[in-house]
Formats: structure tokens, C-alpha cells, sequence
DNA sequence: CGGGTGCTTGAGCTGTATCAACGTCTGTGG
DNA sequence: CCACAGACGTTGATACAGCTCAAGCACCCG
């Protein structure tokens, strides 16, 4: 998957498609314009208030702290919008970056707002979208609180398969990963040097591996087990993996 | 604050005053009725989906984990939906159980999303909140994420402050937190003893205390500065603590 | 006045952080 | 084709924030 201009929309679609049958040609009447953004860049609108939709590539959403330090919130995905959340709210002090490659579209906030108006489809959509969003967000914030380092990446690790393959992204118990470990310490509120250590500990019980930019989950179920993991807040049904 | 009728949507009212001047009558379209909760009791629909609107009170939303532990995922105060988030996606496994004595709205779900076809600026309102409390769930992750518990708990207690300000619910440099240790602790990812020891630690130094129900900030500048608390999440523009 | 609920404190333990070093791969320029 | 630099991964030793277990205290209410 990569420059096939009619495949860019396509996780938009696949991910929306209950509630917007059309949606990649409805959102082309306020699209801004297609953007592209090399690895580790800042993505900032063009100008004006825009909302980002991603087609290609991987990018997070993050916190940096006064010390250097970095929250990430979420890891955003091919079909997933890229500053939903600041749209209304201002000021959140979030930044949005790139960890690959990434190609997006620019949606213009009030063409989008309007476009709403008319389209109660589109609205749900939105609306879903936000929801989804902020699940996932309340998600990692469980793990983060109440499971130990072990079982967060495990859990993790199933969330991006589940996302990736409800736009088809995974395969079955492997999916390409571009992150590095410390984005998954960042994301898990651990220590590089600590996400090291649980990820030789997933290797050596065979549970899951990340090796070459691809996770592979040796044994599903002993994760979905040990994380708790129930795929229900991604907006799942059955169970896919 | 009280059971007087006509404030009892009071807090809505003004937390969404710039999106909808005429908020309060506006939801009568699709009440389903008002309904009153005891302390500590779980707020269910009383069928069909729906979604509730806090008027007096105090809430939380929480996921209960297998071994017993509990995460609050937030606190819900007056003026705040309650059920938005798993409004649109479902089975997302967090509870909703009031704290305090508890009076809200039941609205119904359908009317709602048919209201906001008609109107552009319920539409923003809803969008508005279900943004505010996505960033309020990721400020939250961000504080267990990467900041230890005296500063983490110095978060909660200016966000909850500024928070009841907003609703008029809150003085200068105190107010009423009808919260006990444990559900502070696990709003924060500590344990409850922990959380003892920590607000020892805040009283001590003099920068804030829980005493009887009352939170006192007695130094808010230096708990900002502690906190590295910045009020923008919340929808503020100055700082009125 | 007894029991429950929440608060407080102590002692010891553990999961994760910190600091530091070394290994390994990959791309680049001489 | 080699040498080198830089980024990422790996490992060990030690420190500490926060957890667990346990006990006692203070208050409120029936």
C-alpha cells in the first residue's frame, strides 16, 4: 500500500463506511488540499483552522513536558482525523507529528462544520469518529493506571493490530510497525530502557515480538488474556484477530 | 446550589452560554424527564439510549478491572453530559456512578441527534463538550503518564477548581469536594494509602488541603507551577483562580 | 455504645527509573 | 570497500517512588 492515488481515501471509507457510503467524495467539496509530510515532521495547518485526515502512514499525537520528557496520547492511523480534538477546544498544547511517511488530507474547519448542516450522516460520522477518539484516549489511560508495564504493551500491541485492520492494514497475527521502542515507552508511560526489558520478556514467553519494524503476536489470545483486552471500544463486534 | 428548579440546568446553561444562549429550553425538546440518584448509586438509562446531563452533583465514570481495582476515568460535575462518549460507540465497558446526591437530565438520544440537524449551534455545543472531555481524559493521561503523585494530585485538585469555577460552583481558592482519599487515588492511578500520604505532603508544605469536604488551595500559584497546570483544556481564555 | 467507614501511620517489598556502558545496524563519504 | 558516525537496541548495577500488608485511630450514626 503506499502512492495509489485511489487507494488514499480508502482507509477513510472503510472505517466510516456505516455511517458515510460516500464519504471520500463528500469530503473532496471542503478539502483543502492533499499534503505530504516526510518521517518526524510537525504536522501544522497550512493556515486557517483545518482538520486533518490521514491516508498513508503513521503519526502521534503528543504532550512534550518541561523536562523533555514526552506523553503520547494516541498513535494516529491511515482513516483516523488528526486534530479532531483541538478543532473546538483551542490551546490543548498538543503536537501532532509524523513518525513515517504520511500523506493527509487538509479538511477545512468550516466547510467540514457546515457540511455537518446538511448531512446528518457526516454528522454521525464526526461525532463517532470524536467518540472512538476519545475511547481509545480513556482506554490507555486505564492501562496506564491500573496495569503493570507487561500487560499495557500487550495491550497496545492489540489495539494497532485491531486499528489496522479494520481499514486492512494487518494480517491476521502480524502487522508492519514503524514505531521505535521509545515511542511505545512514550505512549506507555514507561522508560525506553523499561520497554526493552517487557519486550524481551513478550519475546522469551512467546507471546508477541516486534523485530524489523513488524509486530508479530505469536499467541493472541494468552495477550487478549493477559491485557483484558475486549476490542468493544474500537467500535468492534466480533473479534477479527 | 440546591434543589431549586430553575437551577437545576443553571450549570449547562453557562458552561455552553457561547454556543447556545437558549440551552436550557432548547433540551426540553427531547427530555425524557429528570431523574435523581442517591450517593454512590450507578446511573443506567431507563431504557433505549440515552444520555444524561449532570445538574446537581457529582459523578464518575469508571472501568471496574478483573481484580477488583477501579480506574476513574473523570469526575462528571453539574453541567456536564453524562454517557456522550458511549452515545455513539458502544460496549465500552465503563460504568457511571454518582459520588454525591444527584439530579440530571435524561435526554434522549434520537431527539438530540435530530435537534442538532436543525441546529448548527447545538451541534458545536455537543461537538464542543465531547472535545473538552477528550482532552480533559488526555490531560489526565498525560499526569499518570509522566508527572509522580504530588504532582499529578496538585493537577486534579486546580482542574477540578477551575472546572466548578466555570459552572459558578467554585470560590476563589476553595470549594466543596464531596470526593473521599480512594476515589482520588484511583482517578490518579495511586492507592488510597498512597493519596494519604501524598495530601499530608500538600498540607504540609501548605500548598493545599482536603479537610471535611473542602478543598483549600492555600498557595494556587505555586500548585500551578508544581503542576505545570495550564487551564486551556478546559475551554478558558484568562485565569480566574 | 458498638460497628462501620474513612483516615493515618509504620515496615518492608517490588516494579520501574536512572545511570552507564556496550553492541549492532545502516547509511555515508573518503 | 572500508571507516566512521549516529541512531537504536541491549544489558547490568543501583536507587527510589509507590505498593502491600497490617494495625490503630477518629468520627458518625443507628
Amino acid at each position: 500500500m503506499g502512492d495509489d492515488p485511489a487507494q488514499l481515501a480508502n482507509a477513510f471509507s472503510v472505517k466510516l463506511r456505516k455511517f458515510l457510503p460516500n464519504s471520500a467524495e463528500l469530503l473532496t467539496r471542503f478539502l483543502r488540499g492533499q499534503r505530504t509530510f516526510g518521517p518526524r515532521e510537525e504536522v501544522v495547518a497550512g493556515g486557517g483552522s483545518t482538520v486533518f485526515v490521514m491516508c498513508v502512514g503513521w503519526a502521534s499525537a503528543y504532550r512534550l513536558m518541561a523536562d523533555g520528557n514526552r506523553q503520547i496520547i494516541d498513535f494516529r492511523l491511515p482513516g483516523d482525523f488528526l486534530g479532531l480534538i483541538g478543532m473546538l477546544v483551542g490551546g490543548t498544547e498538543v503536537t501532532l507529528e509524523t513518525v513515517t511517511d504520511t500523506v493527509a488530507w487538509e479538511l477545512d474547519r468550516n466547510g467540514l462544520m457546515a457540511a455537518m448542516r446538511d448531512n446528518q450522516r457526516l454528522t454521525e460520522a464526526v461525532l463517532w469518529s470524536l467518540s472512538r477518539d476519545a475511547a481509545i484516549v480513556a482506554e490507555r489511560l486505564v492501562s496506564i493506571g491500573r496495569r503493570d508495564a507487561v500487560s499495557r504493551t500487550a495491550h497496545l500491541l492489540l489495539e494497532l493490530g485491531y486499528r489496522l485492520n479494520q481499514v486492512g492494514e494487518a494480517q491476521m497475527d502480524s502487522y508492519h510497525c514503524p514505531l521505535i521502542q521509545k515511542d511505545l515507552a512514550e505512549a506507555l508511560g514507561i522508560t525506553n530502557v523499561h520497554m526493552n526489558r517487557v519486550l524481551r520478556y513478550l519475546r522469551q514467553e512467546d507471546l508477541a515480538s516486534l523485530n524489523g519494524k513488524t509486530v508479530t503476536l505469536h499467541n493472541p489470545k494468552a495477550l487478549r488474556h493477559l491485557a483484558a483486552f475486549d476490542a468493544a471500544y474500537l467500535g468492534e463486534t466480533g473479534t477479527p484477530t
